[in-house]
DNA sequence: GCGACGCAGATCGTATATGATTTGATACAT
DNA sequence: ATGTATCAAATCATATACGATCTGCGTCGC
């Protein structure tokens, strides 16, 4: 979706080459949180010296989805529940209001899209795939946020998606009883901008459904499965 | 404020000076936007190599405070109206809700000290003294923010006042009508948060606040001063 | 006169080499 | 046995050198 990575590299500096690929590395859970991200052995992997390594690592620092120590080294951000917290509480934020920014522009194929995107969900929850699930939720939500005229809010809403998947092994996982109130949120949230609704409305609509899966997780922690 | 630059500089890489003092001298206006940042003029001035000097520049283009082309140089973002109305408009959301989760835990002293500094603003009206009054408004404003606990999204404010300090020559210019209102709207803003009032309510007054002034910065492009 | 070609300067991009810092292990003294 | 000093390996940090690319200007052919 973002990027392919392998495919349209053409005119990209193996500085900019080695962030995206550590990225995906990164999304695809190749490396997972705490891996020990060492200069030289990446520079070696994918066949430059270290300086545009560097570049790359100090970027991903820069974008929270790793940490770095001079002298040390780096590794991908430990997120614990505490920075799952923060970055939900962000993203809800941001999400919401880019969301509320670009349902004006909608127009109905795009809204059609996205109910049928809704349904495979549905789908993914009769035959218990939260791959599939999780995936197409992304899906979803990319096809109301995309729209948003604000660059920079669009640029916040990717950088919160893609801390989350950086994390998807180690904390997020897939609630069931949630996923299914999810669903049909989504629905209400797309009927509410079909209507045409107050912006302020589809805000709050928007920022709360992603608080409910954070909400969701926050009562899970408390009391584990039984 | 937020680093004094030549004060605590020791345990900082050369990197890490760059990036900073590069950074002083577009919020100083010693760069403004569209001066042309050359690597090695740079790495001259500051005695060190090209190479911190670019990992500078590429952090500096991934703050969104310089643009950066392949072969062709950075220079200073040039921050038109438009980037002015999205970057206002992000941080307005962002500010506007670490507002409202700062609120909860600001004590009386932090809101009486918040009290004297809008009182300042008032004396600069007074005495017509617009960059004094644009100094404390930040200076208002972080002192309700910084209590925020979520440090993503102050993270967020952050940027986006330092992106708004880089173009305070260009663009952003003190309206007195605005001015006045700005400071009524402060002391509701103190008020609301006094008496403990619905977090949403505080948070949609903070950034409506803020969206305020864009609008007049708005309607003042549309009607220059007759 | 006008457009295409090509050269020179400027600037970025990266590889290589060297220095600085940290870490961990080992040996020694107490 | 424990604590400390010392050394070697690993790793980051940066300077230097060289290569790649772009820009602007001058020249040549038409």
């Amino acid at each position: 979706m973002t990027v392919s990575t392998d495919s349209a590299t053409v005119g990209l500096s193996k500085a900019q080459l080695a962030h995206q690929w550590i990225r995906s590395r990164i999304s695809d859970g190749t490396f997972s949180p705490g891996y020990r991200l060492v200069l030289g052995q990446i520079a070696r992997e994918l066949d430059v010296s270290a300086v545009p390594v560097r570049e790359a690592i100090r970027l991903l620092e820069a974008e929270g989805l790793v940490t770095f120590e001079r002298n040390i080294g780096a590794q991908v951000a430990m997120l614990d529940a505490t920075e799952y917290v923060h970055t939900m509480q962000t993203l809800s934020l941001v999400e919401g209001y880019a969301t509320a920014l670009a349902a004006p522009v909608l127009n109905a194929d795009t809204l059609e899209r996205a109910r049928r995107i809704n349904a495979e969900m549905a789908d993914c929850l009769d035959h218990f795939d939260p791959a599939s699930f999780t995936r197409l939720n992304l899906e979803f939500h990319s096809t109301l946020f995309e729209a948003c005229p604000n660059p920079h809010l669009l640029d916040l809403v990717h950088r919160g998606w893609s801390r989350l998947s950086a994390l998807r092994d180690s904390i997020f996982s897939f609630v069931p009883g949630r996923a299914h109130e999810s669903v049909a949120e989504h629905t209400a949230l797309l009927d509410l901008i079909e209507d045409g609704g107050d912006p302020l409305q589809v805000e709050l609509a928007a920022r709360n459904h992603r608080l409910g899966t954070l909400d969701a997780f926050l009562a899970r922690q408390k009391a584990p499965s039984p």
